[in-house]
DNA sequence: ACGTGTTTATCCCGCT
DNA sequence: AGCGGGATAAACACGT
């Protein structure tokens, strides 16, 4: 699909968008040795023009994957010895299966695995980050930083195949977070671009909330003063 | 009607 | 136990 890592004009599917924005290429890697993640290797962004022929590749924000849930890290900063394409550690053969993996049948695994009858995969278990880094690690995917929400409903789907089920449930939770949270903002749609719904970004103040921290928690929810400011009087009056 | 956005309520969990 | 952050449910308003 979009895993090419050269320059070369590729054919894109259909746009699903119609700015210059196509979300992560999927790659499934079922011949990557050692675990085999769900999750898209390399997390990438490409450019496409009107006709849907890809013109750029876009540097990924959050690098090559997704970073560790809890560290904040990169699995090539965890890990320079095998190719792993989930955000965790690689396993070694004594580490055992960590709570977040689920275990299906139809062994692949790596050389040392022959025999085991099952292959490590985080396929159908829930992503360990949290909606608002969902939403922020998809707000930060995209070039101009905005997203409207749709497009962050796709970019989840797209990347974890865990949330194409029980949509309502989820997105409502997105959609809460969204409206909830003071680190996102809406920014109005420009005349030019007419639509359903607004787009959302990042609190220009927020600063990078998971940047040495943790993705399933931070260590303090952002509140904007100012909107505080306008709540509080408005529940004087 | 449906998608989007806001708000309130409740529950759970981890931390202090 | 109290608190704060997050997940989920649900009611409601609004615009297309």
């Amino acid at each position: 699909m979009f895993t090419s890592t050269n320059s070369e004009m590729i054919p894109a599917p259909a746009p699903r968008y119609p700015v210059s924005y196509q979300p992560a290429g999927y790659a499934m890697s079922s011949s990557t040795p050692g675990i085999s993640g769900p999750y898209p290797n390399p997390i990438s962004t490409y450019a496409a023009n009107p006709s849907g022929v890809i013109t750029s590749q876009i540097a990924p924000a959050f690098g090559t994957s997704l970073p560790h849930p809890t560290s904040g890290q990169f699995p090539q900063q965890l890990n320079t010895h095998v190719g792993v394409s989930s955000p965790y550690p690689a396993m070694t053969p004594n580490m055992g299966i960590s709570p977040n993996m689920a275990i299906v049948p139809g062994a692949m695994g790596r050389a040392s695995d022959k025999g085991n009858a099952y292959r490590r995969t985080y396929t159908h278990a829930k992503p360990p980050y949290s909606y608002i880094s969902l939403i922020t690690m998809a707000l930060q995917s995209c070039p101009n930083k905005m997203m409207t929400l749709s497009e962050v409903y796709q970019w989840i789907m797209d990347l974890f195949p865990f949330y194409r089920a029980n949509q309502q449930r989820w997105q409502n939770s997105i959609r809460h977070s969204l409206s909830f949270n003071d680190c996102f903002v809406k920014v109005p749609r420009s005349p030019d671009k007419p639509g359903k719904g607004s787009y959302w970004s990042l609190h220009p103040d927020a600063g990078n909330m998971f940047e040495n921290g943790c993705y399933l928690r931070r260590q303090k929810r952002f509140k904007c003063e100012k909107k505080a400011a306008i709540k509080a009087a408005a529940q004087e009056a």
